[in-house]
DNA sequence: AGATTATATAATAATTTACTTATATATAAT
DNA sequence: ATTATATATAAGTAAATTATTATATAATCT
C-alpha cells in the first residue's frame, strides 16, 4: 500500500522477497553448483510436486531461473541474462553451500537420471 | 513448514524476507546514509506513525538496526555489529540511492530537529 | 493405443503479513 | 501538575502467501 518508493526499488524488494523463503533460497543455491529437475527438488526437500512447482513458478516468473524441457524432465537452471543475476550471486556468498543435499541423494540413490 | 534446511539457511531467509519489503527495504538504505527518527520516517513515506513503528520493531529484533533514545525522539541506525551486516550492505549496493527524500523533507521544511 | 512418469495448474484452506484504530508510555514544555 | 509531542504496543482486519488435494498436460514406454 505504499506509493513514495521507486519502481526500481519495487522490482529490488520483489527480487529479496522471493529469496525470503527458505525453500527457493536453498534451490537458488543449489543451481549456483548445477542444474536440477523438478523430481530431484521433490526427493531433495521431502515436499509435494505442486509446492515445488509453484515455487519454481515464481523465480522463472521473475526471471531468476530458466527452464528447459529434456524429455519428460524439465530442468531448471539460473538465467545469467537476469538483470538480478549479480545482486542474486553476491547473496548467495552468503548462503550456505547445499552440496551435502546431493551428495545424500545420490548415496540413496534418489538421483534421477535426468542429466 | 520446511524441514530439510539449516538453521543458517533459515537465517539468511529469514533477514532476506525482512528486506523483501519496499518500506523497510528503502528504511535501510536511507540509513545507510545516516540515521533517522521515527518521525522522519513517517514524514518520508506518508505513512502511519504505528505502521513505521511496527516496521523498525521487525528491523530491530532481526538486529539489523539499533535504537538510541535522544530526548524525545528514537534515532535509528544500521548496527554495524549484526552479524549479517555485510550481507545487508552487499545487498544495499543494488539498491537505488534515497538520498533524495532527505532533500524533499528539508525544502519542504518536514526535517524535525531531531539531531 | 493404453499405461506410466514427470510436471503444471486450479481450487481451496491455513497461515502470515501489514495495515488500521485505539491506547499506553515516556520525555519535554508550560 | 497538566498538556503536548514522540513513540510503542495491542487488538482487529484485510490481503497476501504457501501449503494441500484434485486434475490436466506432455512425454515415454510397452
Amino acid at each position: 500500500m505504499l506509493i513514495e518508493t521507486t519502481m526500481e526499488m519495487e522490482n529490488a524488494a520483489s527480487i529479496l522477497k522471493l529469496l525470503g523463503d527458505q525453500t527457493r533460497l536453498t534451490m537458488v543455491k543449489m543451481l549456483e553448483s548445477h542444474d536440477y529437475c523438478v523430481c530431484e527438488f521433490v526427493a531433495v526437500f521431502h515436499a509435494s510436486q505442486p509446492a515445488i512447482s509453484q515455487h519454481l513458478r515464481k523465480l522463472k516468473d521473475a526471471g531468476i531461473v530458466k527452464e528447459t524441457r529434456k524429455g519428460q524432465w524439465m530442468i531448471y537452471a539460473l538465467n545469467p541474462n537476469s538483470p538480478y543475476f549479480t545482486l542474486v550471486q553476491h547473496i548467495l556468498q552468503h548462503v550456505p553451500d547445499q552440496d551435502y543435499r546431493i551428495k545424500e541423494l545420490e548415496e540413496q540413490g534418489l538421483r534421477v537420471s535426468c542429466d
